[in-house]
DNA sequence: CTTCTATATAACTATTCTCTTATATAAGAA
DNA sequence: TTCTTATATAAGAGAATAGTTATATAGAAG
């Protein structure tokens, strides 16, 4: 009943093209705002409002550090969007900075 | 690669209310396009518009009988795809009347 | 043939989405 | 404090979406 709604709010959220990228990057563990501008090819506002989507479905969470803020996927998620979680390809970035860096990455 | 983009494609498929419970009408078996315009109470044009997006994306396969078309379930389903059909509860429905109905239904 | 009936397509409208640029907020550094 | 940096929010434009009504198509029946 109100799953149904609860279904269409997160398949919504991972059906775009820029947050499927955002989440194959998260697999390789948490990445902040900065990077994803790099690896998505558009501005930080549209980053921004992305990962707001995806947060807000659920799907990701967020920590704060300092001036930045660094995302990573929940741990626990509905099992549908586990199995979209399961087939993407993770995609590897580049850290913005020094200042950023906290756990992973690309070596 | 190209992967993503037909996840996308999927995904956006199902990423509707009505597309969503036409998917859940199709877990009983085979339907008619007439049986979901009571389910959805939408326009006649507005369900064949969302059969041919699940048509398109692979989720769905269409089978012709006189003058009707009967709509039912692709048996090969992509994981995350068939992650959604068993998350969704079945919808039953009322068939559109005895010549329509070929398989199953509400009993 | 003509006339129904079931479905599909066309054309249009209103809404939603996703980007942009400009601005606001918040934290660290000088 | 002021300046800089990282991120968020606001406002607006253009594209995509999903509905509507009107019309076309195709098969069944007379």
């Amino acid at each position: 009943m109100n799953s149904i709604i609860k279904m269409e709010k997160q398949l919504k959220a991972v059906s775009d093209i820029n947050r499927l990228k955002i989440l194959a990057c998260l697999k390789q563990g948490e990445v902040c705002v900065c990077d994803f501008v790099d690896v998505l090819q558009v501005s930080q506002p549209a980053v921004s409002q992305q990962l707001r989507k995806l947060k807000e479905a659920g799907i990701i969470l967020e920590r704060k550090k300092g001036t930045w803020k660094h995302y990573r996927l929940n741990e626990e998620q509905t099992t549908y969007i586990q199995a979209v979680l399961d087939e993407l390809e993770p995609i590897s970035y580049q850290h913005c900075g020094p200042d950023c860096s906290s756990e992973v990455g690309v070596d």
